[in-house]
DNA sequence: AACTGTCCCTGCAAGC
DNA sequence: TGCTTGCAGGGACAGT
């Protein structure tokens, strides 16, 4: 799933192949989608525009566009951005298509493709962004973007009485952690899903801190993860191999490769499927 | 204010 | 073999 790693290598893709470009014709399949704004909207506020800048909060693709106007993506669970040469056969789902130009190139085109439906397209006016899209406001750090140093994390710790994995998920908290990473952060700072996060220690702070730095950066070196059951890709079709390094998601009933001895277990924390080794995590 | 549970949606895998 | 069922999860929202 499109978490902050998965997210930040579709941003750089977007920066290498689309920032610069021109929007020529936008076509719209998926009302779904552009369920925020409607068609024409979508339609009217790219058409014509360039692509100045590929920005990221969160798990939020954010491009400024010439006219002013801000082009936002989310992926949410499906969601996929693709870079295509000029009339290639679209994917089942693709639900936006964008046919894009180069003054010193040929045209290619750029598809929002996400089966689940469950991802959005929306263009506002910078000026605008308040009322159209509330929720980037709402947003906590963004732990690579901004950076998210351990005086910052302490004082989101502060005073929550929830778990701690619900917290890492709580994007007004920290924004980019879904639930794989969290469950590898966790791991990492040897820490159990269910602490409450104000009583963490001085030392647990630190591990949790350089925990979400060390693991959300390896997987942005990565290319983020591509599973089993996911098609995330970045724009230009290729997978991620940070899957390859998770030390608990998806390994329950493994014997944990960090200590040896525990097994992984897995069961339902915050709502979400969550994998630990409870003789590593404390 | 902080926290939990529900819902949206499709593809896939497991089970009968 | 072919159906049904369950599961996957991000985030808004409603309900405590």
């Amino acid at each position: 799933m499109p978490e902050l790693p998965e997210v930040e290598t579709v941003r750089r893709g977007l920066e290498r192949r689309v920032v610069g470009a021109c929007i020529d014709r936008v076509e719209v399949t998926g009302e779904r989608t552009v369920r925020r704004l409607g068609r024409e909207a979508i339609i009217d506020g790219l058409t014509g525009t360039h692509v100045v800048t590929a920005r990221r909060r969160g798990k939020y693709l954010l491009c400024d566009l010439d006219s002013g106007g801000v082009l936002m993506m989310h992926l949410r669970m499906s969601g996929r951005v693709l870079v295509a040469p000029l009339g290639a056969l679209r994917p089942a789902h693709t639900h936006v298509a964008l046919t894009m130009s180069r003054t010193d190139s040929s045209g290619f085109e750029v598809w929002f493709v996400d089966p689940r439906t469950f991802g959005e397209v929306v263009v506002f006016d910078r000026d605008d962004e308040a009322r159209v899209a509330p929720e980037l406001a709402r947003l906590g750090p963004d732990p690579i973007a901004e950076g998210l140093d351990v005086a910052t994390l302490r004082g989101i710790l502060r005073g929550r009485r929830g778990n701690l994995k619900a917290l890492l998920l709580n994007q007004h908290a920290i924004a980019g952690i879904g639930n794989i990473y969290a469950d590898e952060i966790l791991h990492r700072a040897r820490l159990r899903d269910d602490r409450v996060p104000a009583s963490l220690g001085a030392d647990a702070v630190r591990r949790l801190h350089a925990a979400i730095h060390d693991v959300l950066t390896a997987a942005v070196a990565a290319g983020g993860s591509t599973l089993d059951d996911t098609q995330y890709v970045d724009v230009d079709g290729a997978t991620g191999w940070f899957q390859t390094e998770h030390r608990v998601y998806g390994r329950a009933g493994e014997r944990c490769l960090t200590c040896g001895r525990g097994r992984i277990v897995r069961r339902v924390v915050a709502g979400r499927t969550t994998c630990a080794c409870l003789v590593c995590q404390r």
